[in-house]
DNA sequence: GCCAACGTTGGC
DNA sequence: GCCAACGTTGGC
C-alpha cells in the first residue's frame, strides 16, 4: 500500500466537509498540476493518504482512504487531462500535525511538503508515514 | 527551443 | 499583506 498526502484550503474544502461524506466520500477534484494528476493516477483503491489543511491552519488534520482510482475530472473541459480520485475520510487526528512541527523533526525533512509546499497531492515514504501517524495519535 | 512576463499558491 | 517559488504562456 501505498501513502500520500492531500492538500486542501479550508476556506475550499474542509476536513469537516469530507467527513460529512461519509463513505461515500468525495471525488478529488479542481487540481490542475499535471505532477498532482500523475500521482493520483498511480493511486491505488485502499491507499491511505492525509488529509492536510493549508494556509490558515497548515496541519494534518485527518486521515483519508482512496476508494475510488483515477478517473475523468467531471470539473474539467471535455478531453482535457485531468482526472482526479475519490477519497473518504477515516479518522480525523488526535492532534494536528503542524507544518511547524513537520520542519522540527529532522527525519521528515525530506518530505515533498518541505521540499515542494505548492504541489497539492503528494507521495508520502512509508516511514515519514509512521512518523507523523505516531505524532497525531493515530495508528498507522 | 529559449526565456521573459505573468498568474497562482502557500508560508510567513 | 507580502513575497518567494513554481508553472504556464507567449514572443522571438
Amino acid at each position: 500500500m501505498a501513502y500520500w498526502l492531500f492538500k486542501s484550503e479550508p476556506a475550499t474544502w474542509s476536513w469537516d466537509q469530507q467527513v460529512a461524506k461519509g463513505v461515500a466520500g468525495e471525488i478529488w477534484n479542481g487540481v490542475r498540476n499535471h505532477q498532482a494528476k500523475n500521482f493520483m493516477q498511480a493511486m491505488k483503491k485502499g491507499d491511505r493518504g492525509f488529509f492536510y489543511h493549508s494556509q490558515t491552519e497548515r496541519a494534518v488534520v485527518g486521515i483519508v482512504e482512496v476508494t475510488k482510482e483515477a478517473e475523468p475530472d467531471p470539473t474539467a473541459e471535455p478531453d482535457s487531462p485531468w482526472e482526479c480520485v475519490t477519497v473518504k475520510a477515516i479518522q480525523p487526528v488526535a492532534s494536528p500535525v503542524t507544518l511547524k512541527m513537520i520542519k522540527d523533526v529532522p527525519e521528515l525533512a525530506e518530505m515533498v511538503l518541505v521540499k515542494n509546499s505548492r504541489l497539492s497531492v503528494q507521495p508520502v515514504e512509508p516511514d515519514e508515514w509512521k512518523l507523523v501517524c505516531k505524532m497525531a495519535g493515530v495508528k498507522p
